[in-house]
DNA sequence: CTTAAAAATGTAAACGTATAGGTTTTTATT
DNA sequence: AATAAAAACCTATACGTTTACATTTTTAAG
């Protein structure tokens, strides 16, 4: 790789004037201009962005970070997209870290970030008091939430109404008919699981109904325990006959255990749950869920950093997006 | 931040002491060491990759590169989380790059990366002549490839027998009586689709029986042109009975227009395909498909990757995984 | 006690860039 | 033609490391 200095020494000229007909350009003579335009052309010239980072840490890196906690999850990979899409608008480039729900692992990664001078970050934290974050965060870089807050912190943060969602969702479960239904929950310790209980709860208050808290079972959000947690709450002496799930992976591990128990979805027991995706149509049955817009989140996650980068002073805002339930064949 | 200059002054030393305490920490002192250890500690002093990476192209940065066609799509998922498992473990971070099958993108992103000086890339190339890519490797940068080798070019490559996981899948169909199997491949240009074509042509003639070139149809990969070619498909004088799919996304493109039309699978039209997911089991029917070691793929390629960073003179390895293919109930 | 060898520490240059401030050349004004 | 102003260009420095080499201190040997 050459180097500034070689595309000077090659146009004859100084570095400085190299650089300024790469950058902004002004000063800086036509004729000099071709010599040096053609001395980078012929030495196939890329800049280092290293050195520039090195040089000026005002100026920008054009990367940032991405924290999620579980790539394996399709709405993170939707969340993903949405920040690429912008990102690649706007020259950045991504530096991904899916922390798998560790937090040494988070910890390492988010050192990482701050190591390479990232410009700033997205984040879905651990959860409301994550310290890894909270430090960067008053370290004074730019970042922005997505899915879930910091308490106490003033950030930037975008999520859905969570508590909505899941309201809607028991609600028309009750209105349908059911009486005992159920609530898988992802780790407890995340607003989002707390949100949907609280939806969940207020649906079943609101229609004159009791919580019976043997219905709500707490998961770690994965594929596994919506199948463990599932086949407990099927295997009780009077098992519900509805299930709500708090997110896709927990919905798509229950259905399991719904057939391998060949139970009929929904006669037997209904289920609808958090996240739509794509090929939710094509299952067995098609599947009614909560959507979230996951895409958009990204979307608008991303650019409220890029914003905040170019103006850290503007104060932080919180932006919450509408979930839709989509009406198929399991509930 | 704080750096090693701040650090020595705090310490009452010189930055070279710093540094060497940082790094191996032969020749110090163990008094020395302790007062630089507490400087360290009281600043928070982290080390800047950026100035690392500057000072010395020869140490490692620490930093991968992962090209990807469409993060979208789920095998590309898998095969994130095995590269992204094995970098953790040996310290290493990744800049994803999803090019999303638009080679100008691919373009800036490659730029990037090697303006970043990465260690390594692993890579999806468009196709077996990218451009970008080779330049790359020209240039002397550690490359895998993954999913798709480049021609004529000595490369450490992860793939899977394609042609065979085809013709398995395929002579599967016919043995089970099929005789009009439709093939719908992703795009032309890039190898898997090639070779599996190949399997199943050779799986059909092998059988006794004739291809058939107005069963074959190609597309672009994504679901979108599931949908559609399987549309063509059925609507055809004379439909095929069974339809083998390229790749996860054109098999729930597929499934999609076949319960559009309300047709029994495998009754009405049979399908199996390329690509097995975590849910493939919960989809009506179940799936049956050919499945990749999609997260043993990531793996390796980051294994191999490694061992290229750290000896570029090893000479390339081709690595090949085989295919197995899962019986559902869809064919 | 010397003195040589070994250990500990320090100095300074380099990586590739941006840029402040200075110098030279060109252009415009009188 | 002299001078001021503007344009073009250059020199030198800083960013935060690593490391070759120089220097100082400690240890060991005679």
């Amino acid at each position: 790789m050459s180097s500034l200095n070689d595309v000077a020494r090659r146009a004859g000229v100084s570095i400085a004037t190299v650089s300024r007909v790469i950058n902004k350009g002004s000063n800086v003579n036509e004729e000099t201009r071709a010599k040096v335009l053609k001395a980078i052309k012929e030495l196939k010239y890329q800049p280092s962005r290293v050195a520039k980072r090195l040089r000026s840490k005002s100026a920008s890196s054009n990367l940032i970070g991405l924290l999620i906690p579980d790539i394996q999850n399709p709405f993170y990979v939707d969340v993903l997209r949405g920040v690429e899409d912008v990102a690649y608008e706007n020259n950045y480039a991504i530096i991904m870290c899916n922390f798998a729900q560790d937090e040494k692992k988070e910890k390492m990664y988010l050192d990482i970030l701050q190591q390479e001078s990232i410009d700033g970050l997205i984040a879905a934290p651990a959860h409301e008091k994550d310290p890894n974050v909270i430090k960067l965060l008053n370290d004074g870089l730019p970042i922005v939430c997505v899915d879930r807050g910091l308490t106490g912190k003033d950030v930037d943060v975008v999520v859905v109404n969570n508590r909505d969602g899941a309201y809607v969702a028991v609600d028309h479960l009750i209105k349908s008919g059911y009486k005992r239904i159920a609530y898988i929950s992802g780790q407890k310790q995340i607003p989002s699981s707390k949100y949907r209980e609280m939806g969940y709860r207020d649906a079943i208050e609101d229609n004159g109904m009791q919580v019976d808290v043997e219905l709500i079972k707490y998961g770690d959000s994965k594929h596994r325990s919506g199948v463990e947690l599932c086949e407990e709450l099927l295997a009780m002496a009077n098992p519900p006959d509805a299930i709500f799930t708090g997110n896709n992976l927990i919905t798509l591990g229950a259905l399991e255990t719904i057939h391998k128990r060949e139970l009929r979805i929904p006669e037997e027991v209904a289920i609808v749950g958090f996240d739509d995706m794509m090929w939710s149509i094509s299952l067995n049955p098609p599947l009614s869920a909560v959507r979230q817009p996951a895409y958009e989140i990204g979307k608008r996650a991303c650019e409220l950093l890029i914003q905040r980068i170019s103006d850290p002073k503007r104060s932080p805002i919180q932006m919450t997006l509408n979930t839709k339930l989509i009406l198929r064949k399991s509930c």
